[in-house]
RNA sequence: GGCGGCGUGGCCAAGUGGUAAGGCAAAGGUCUGCAAAACCUUGAUCACCGGUUCAAAUCCGGUCGCCGCCUCCA
C-alpha cells in the first residue's frame, strides 16, 4: 500500500517517494526557548512524532532532525527582564522543553541540534548569498533580496505584488524591497554576538533552520514540518535561501503544517491570556489521554484543547485501558483447558482482526489521518469486549489464543500511535503514588486494603467493603470491581 | 484588500460520487450486594439555494456564517 501525504507546495496530496529508498530524512522547527511550551507547540511535536512513528512502522530508516533556536530577540528580552544571561534563559527552556517532550512521550530526535553551535554554517551560507548577489549588506546587517529569487511566494501562494508589507509594521527603510529579511543582525552592546564579515552579530530567524537543516540532511530532504503560521514567512524565506544558496531546487520534497489550537473556540494566544501549558496539562491528564485528543482530529484541522474536550479525551483513553486491563487480567487467569480448535465464531474474530489492521494502516497511509486510525481501534475494542463478555458464558478451549491475539493487535495499532507505550507505563504507574524513602510502599498498602475488602465481601461485610472502597476514592484512589477481580487506579481527588 | 480553510446527530470528529466510522453525553435493558466498568439497543440526509449526474454530504456556481495567515508565533 502507498502513502499519500498532503504537501502544502503543491496543495495536494501526494504519493510519499522519499529522496533515497527507505529512508526518510526529516526536519521539524524547534523551539525557540525563552519559555515553557504550550499545547500549542506541543500538538506540533506530537503530530510530527506519530508522523515519524508511522513512518518508522512501515520500514522506513526515519533520521529526524528538531533545532533549538537559542539566540533570538525574545530570549534577550527575556533575559532583559529576569536580570540573567541569554544564555542561562535558553538553557533552563530547553531542559523544560526535554522534560516536557518526555511528559508526552515524544521520541526524542536524532540529532537535536542549536543555533549557536551552527553559527559558521550560517555565515558561510549568507557569504554565498551575497557573493551571488541574493543579499546585501547595510551597516552590519545583512538582508536576502526576495526579488532576486524568482520563486518567492511558491509555498505559501502570494506574489510579492500582492504582499502588503509594512501594512501593519514600520519597514526598515533601507532594504530594498520591504519584504527583504534579514540573515544577519548586526548586534548591540551587551548582546550575543559573534564575529562575521559584517562585523560583530547574530543569525536572523530563518537561516538557522536553512543552515541545520542543510547541514545535517542535505538538499532535497523529504519531509520538513511545522505549524501552519511557520508557512509564511519563515518557510517561504527557508526555501528561497536555502534553493538561492544551493543553486537547485527542491529544498525541501514535502511540506507538511499542523492546524492550530484553540480553547474553546478561541484562538490560544497570549494576547487572549488563554495559554495552557504543556506541564499544567500533564498534572491533570495522562500523557496518553493528551495524545489521544491530539490525533482524534486530523492533523490540519484545528482543534479545540479546552477542559471539556481534555475530560472527554481522558474518558475515551479509559475504554482503550480498560479494554486492555480486562484483556490482561483474562489471559493471566489459568484457563480450564486449552486447545487450538476454534469456534466459527473465533475464526471470524481473529480473522477480524487482520482487517483491523488493514483498514488502521489504510487510515493512516491517507496523509496520517490518526482520527480515522483510531476509531478502528475503538471498533476493535468493541469486538474484543464483547468477546470477553462471551467468555464469562461459555468458555471455549482456544481462548487463550485468541484473546492474546487481539490483545497483540490492539496494542501494536496503539503502540503505532505512541499510546500505552511500555517506558510511559512504567513511569506513569511508579508517579501514580509517592513512595516512601524507607518502610512499605504505599502501592502494597493499597493492596492489602483491597485484600482485607475482599475478605469482607466474601463475608457479605459490604458496609466494610464500601467504606474501604469510599476512604479510598477520597484518597484519590478509585476501586473498581471487574469480573477479574479488584482494579485500583490513581485518579486524583474527587472534584 | 489578498491567500487559505471550515460549516456533518446534544457536543467532538472521520468520510470527498453510490444512500453517513469512531469518541463523549443521554435514555432503556443485561450483568453486579451496591457503585464503577463491560455488553446490547435507540438518533443525523450532512449551513442554505441552484446546477451537473442514473446517483452528491462528497463535483460546479451562488448565498449566509465562522476561522486562520498576510507581523514574532506550533
Amino acid at each position: 500500500m502507498s502513502l499519500v501525504v498532503y504537501n502544502t507546495m503543491s496543495r495536494h496530496k501526494e504519493e510519499f517517494r522519499p529522496r533515497e529508498e527507505g529512508k526518510v530524512f526529516m526536519y521539524v522547527c524547534g523551539p525557540t526557548v525563552y519559555n515553557y511550551i504550550h499545547v500549542g507547540n506541543g500538538r506540533a511535536y506530537l503530530v510530527f512524532d506519530v508522523i515519524r512513528r508511522y513512518l518508522s512502522y512501515k520500514g522506513y530508516e526515519v533520521f529526524y532532525v528538531q533545532n533549538f533556536t537559542d539566540v533570538d530577540d525574545k530570549i534577550i528580552n527575556r533575559a532583559n527582564e529576569e536580570g540573567k544571561a541569554p544564555e542561562e534563559i535558553a538553557r533552563h527552556y530547553e531542559a523544560a522543553f526535554l522534560e516536557d517532550m518526555r511528559g508526552l512521550n515524544i521520541l526524542p530526535p536524532d540529532i537535536a541540534p542549536r543555533a549557536t553551535e551552527t553559527i559558521p554554517r550560517m555565515i558561510e551560507m549568507i557569504r554565498g548569498l551575497v557573493d551571488k548577489g541574493y543579499a546585501y549588506a547595510v551597516d552590519g546587517d545583512v538582508f536576502f533580496r526576495v526579488e532576486s529569487f524568482a520563486g518567492y511566494g511558491k509555498l505559501s501562494g502570494r506574489s510579492l505584488d500582492e504582499m502588503r508589507a509594512g501594512e501593519r509594521v514600520e519597514v526598515d527603510e533601507r532594504k530594498a524591497n520591504p519584504m527583504d529579511f534579514a540573515l544577519w543582525k548586526a548586534s548591540k552592546p551587551g548582546e550575543p554576538a559573534w564575529e562575521s564579515p559584517w562585523g560583530k552579530g547574530r543569525p536572523g530567524w530563518h537561516i538557522e533552520c536553512s543552515a541545520m537543516s542543510l547541514h545535517y540532511l542535505g538538499m532535497g530532504f523529504d519531509i520538513h514540518g511545522g505549524g501552519q503560521d511557520l508557512v509564511f514567512p519563515h518557510h517561504e524565506n527557508e526555501i528561497a535561501q536555502s534553493e538561492a544558496f544551493a543553486g537547485s531546487e527542491p529544498f525541501v520534497r514535502y511540506w507538511l503544517h499542523n492546524g492550530f489550537v484553540n480553547i474553546q473556540e478561541e484562538k490560544m494566544s497570549k494576547s487572549l491570556g488563554n495559554i495552557i501549558l504543556v506541564r499544567e496539562i500533564l498534572k491533570r491528564y495522562p500523557a496518553d489521554a493528551v495524545r489521544l485528543l491530539a490525533l482524534q482530529t486530523h492533523y490540519r484541522n484545528p482543534i479545540d484543547f479546552g477542559p471539556e474536550a481534555l475530560d472527554e479525551a481522558r474518558r475515551a483513553y479509559e475504554r482503550l485501558e480498560n479494554c486492555l486491563f480486562a484483556l490482561d487480567a483474562f489471559l493471566a487467569k489459568p484457563p480450564d483447558m486449552t486447545a487450538p480448535q476454534r469456534t466459527q465464531r473465533e475464526v471470524e474474530l481473529s480473522d477480524s482482526c487482520f482487517d483491523f489492521e488493514r483498514r488502521f494502516e489504510e487510515a493512516m497511509d491517507d496523509d496520517f489521518n490518526t482520527a480515522r486510525a483510531i476509531g478502528v481501534i475503538f471498533e476493535l475494542v468493541k469486538e474484543l469486549n464483547t468477546y470477553l463478555d462471551e467468555q464469562e458464558l461459555y468458555q471455549t478451549p482456544a481462548a487463550p489464543m485468541v484473546a492474546s491475539h487481539g490483545r497483540d493487535v490492539l496494542l501494536k495499532l496503539c503502540n503505532i500511535l505512541g499510546l500505552f507505550s511500555p517506558a510511559q507505563r512504567e513511569r506513569e504507574s511508579r508517579e501514580a503514588v509517592v513512595r516512601e524513602e524507607t518502610g512499605p510502599s504505599a502501592e502494597s498498602l493499597i493492596e492489602l486494603l483491597l485484600e482485607v475488602r475482599a475478605v469482607a465481601r466474601e463475608g457479605k461485610q459490604f458496609a466494610t467493603a464500601d467504606l474501604i472502597r469510599t476512604r479510598l476514592r477520597e484518597l484519590g484512589i478509585r476501586v473498581d470491581d471487574l469480573r477479574e477481580g479488584q482494579r485500583w487506579k490513581y485518579v486524583g481527588p474527587p472534584a
